[in-house]
RNA sequence: GGUGGAGUGGCCGAGAGGCGAGGCAACGGCCUGCAAAGCCGUGUACACGGGUUCGAAUCCCGUCUCCACCUCCA
């Protein structure tokens, strides 16, 4: 699979993270079923964007996009999404775009103009059938420039302009527009038909129409499948730079936990608008808890929870256009039933439904257990076993107090637990104390 | 102007002709020394106006509102 990346202008927001998010759950459950994935997302590190902001920072374009190709990452890997098999740069392409174009120049589709490399939009016929647009009904933004032939035309390859980067090519120095790079990049590790491509819904047109039309135009099947991720909004609003309502990673990271913000991205439909609100995510983080909760519930009653299977209504729902909301219905019927074995204290039967919530948070890529999200994880601090030592003095001590039926020296144990932000739970196995969440 | 999408209970969010997805919150119960967690139960929602049908949130006609794309954008 094919996902259009990011363009490394600036820094990533949690619309951006959706969209990989949901793809990184697709490729998780493509692979869980069984499949070979290879998955590309490319990196666009060339671009008027990258160009005009680097140097209003005063600062080579190079080191622009590197930088913030760092942040991309960094905001995909904090969420939990897994690297694609490799993440192509544009700028690393330029010999496949090079190539790409010739064999559209003499098919016809193309045709070189004063440095610039336009693809000839009426020499192709199933220009629109993607996006559903029709020629004609198409508004026309730019005037008619000197070389081009049809306002309609898009740019393949521009000449270059003083003072801007650029690679040499048969028809002079410039570099690459935005589409040319996808469809090469690509068929470079693809083959020339790949199975799926995916991208956010702002791409369907121009740019998928155009990556379609080169590409097919050029003799490649290129994509079996397109899926278009949708938005997430602010007050009603498409979250964007330029409207100065996007939320940043870390920003978010301060309130919540990773994988309580990754069950609020993942959880809806992909095609579905989020509308993000903090309500809204303080009531997924709560969702997250519970099916946490058990887990933990049961490790600590039964034992070692391990992967298990992952129930056939949970594929099925997955199976049918990755439909996340079926499937979280069918992990959360699954804590149920896990909750309620473990108030009938049938064990095993809890067990085996714990195995198989482990099973499909791991492909949610949400499993608490998991290395990646449990907080215990092994790697007691210093800090974290001088905390655990005086808490435990004081559940000790409650203990104490209420086998002796003083129950105000015990409550007093735990308001003063409470005050300090430590959360005390009787269980079955004694008290569990857990520092609270925000 | 063209194209695509959306309006669902207090909130989030699925579904797409009949059996009340799921979560969060609330309320009642069980459990608990009291809590917490958990479990059981309660809620009759589908923008509006018509129509088709034994039956419509789901189909048809009309209306309203919102969003996105057609310029860079996940």
């Amino acid at each position: 699979m094919y996902v259009c990346g990011a363009t490394v202008q600036g820094v990533p927001h949690i619309g951006h993270v959706r969209g990989a998010l949901n793809y990184d759950v697709l490729r998780r459950w493509l692979v869980h079923s069984g499949h070979d994935v290879l998955m590309v997302r490319n990196v666009t590190d060339i671009d008027d964007k990258i160009l005009t902001k680097a140097a209003e920072a005063d600062r080579p374009w190079w080191e622009w996009a590197a930088t913030h190709e760092r942040a991309f990452e960094s905001a995909y890997e904090s969420l939990g999404c897994l690297p694609p098999s490799i993440a192509p740069r544009a700028t690393g392409h330029v010999t496949q775009m090079i190539e790409l174009m010739q064999r559209l120049i003499d098919g016809g589709n193309a045709y070189a103009s004063g440095g610039d490399v336009y693809f000839s939009v009426k020499a192709f016929d199933g220009y629109g059938e993607l996006s559903g647009q029709k020629l004609d009904e198409v508004q026309q933004g730019e005037s008619l420039g000197e070389g081009k032939r049809d306002p309609r035309d898009f740019t393949l390859w521009k000449a270059a302009k003083p003072g801007e980067p650029s690679w040499p090519t048969p028809w002079g120095e410039g570099r690459p527009g935005w589409h040319l790079e996808c469809s090469a990049m690509a068929t470079a590790y693809l083959g020339p038909e790949f199975d799926i491509h995916g991208g956010g819904v702002d791409l369907v047109f121009p740019h998928h129409e155009n990556e379609r039309a080169q590409s097919t135009a050029a003799g490649d099947g290129f994509a079996r499948y397109w899926l278009h991720n949708a938005w997430v909004t602010m007050s009603g609003e498409k979250m964007s730079k330029s409207l100065g309502n996007t939320v940043s990673i870390p920003q978010m990271l301060r309130d919540y936990r990773a994988p309580e913000l990754r069950y609020y991205l993942v959880q809806p439909h992909y095609r579905s608008t989020i509308e993000y609100s903090d309500g809204a995510l303080g009531e997924a983080a709560q969702g997250y808890r519970r099916i946490e909760q058990f887990l933990r519930r049961t490790a600590g009653i039964v034992g070692a929870v391990h992967l298990g299977e992952v129930p056939k209504d949970f594929a099925t729902a997955l199976d049918d256009d990755l439909a996340t909301p079926q499937a979280f219905a069918v992990l959360h019927n699954t804590v149920r039933d896990g909750n309620a074995a473990l108030d009938e204290a049938d064990n095993s039967k809890a067990l085996a439904f714990a195995a198989s919530v482990r099973a499909m948070t791991d492909v949610l890529g949400l499993d608490p257990l998991s290395a990646r999200w449990s907080e215990a994880g092994g790697n007691e601090t210093p800090t974290r076993q001088a905390l655990s030592e005086l808490v435990e003095g004081l559940l000790t001590e409650r203990q104490q107090a209420r086998a002796e039926k003083d129950f105000a020296r015990a409550d007093a144990a735990r308001d003063r637990l409470q005050q300090a932000g430590i959360v005390v739970e009787d269980t079955p196995n004694g008290p569990q104390w857990t520092v609270k969440e925000v």
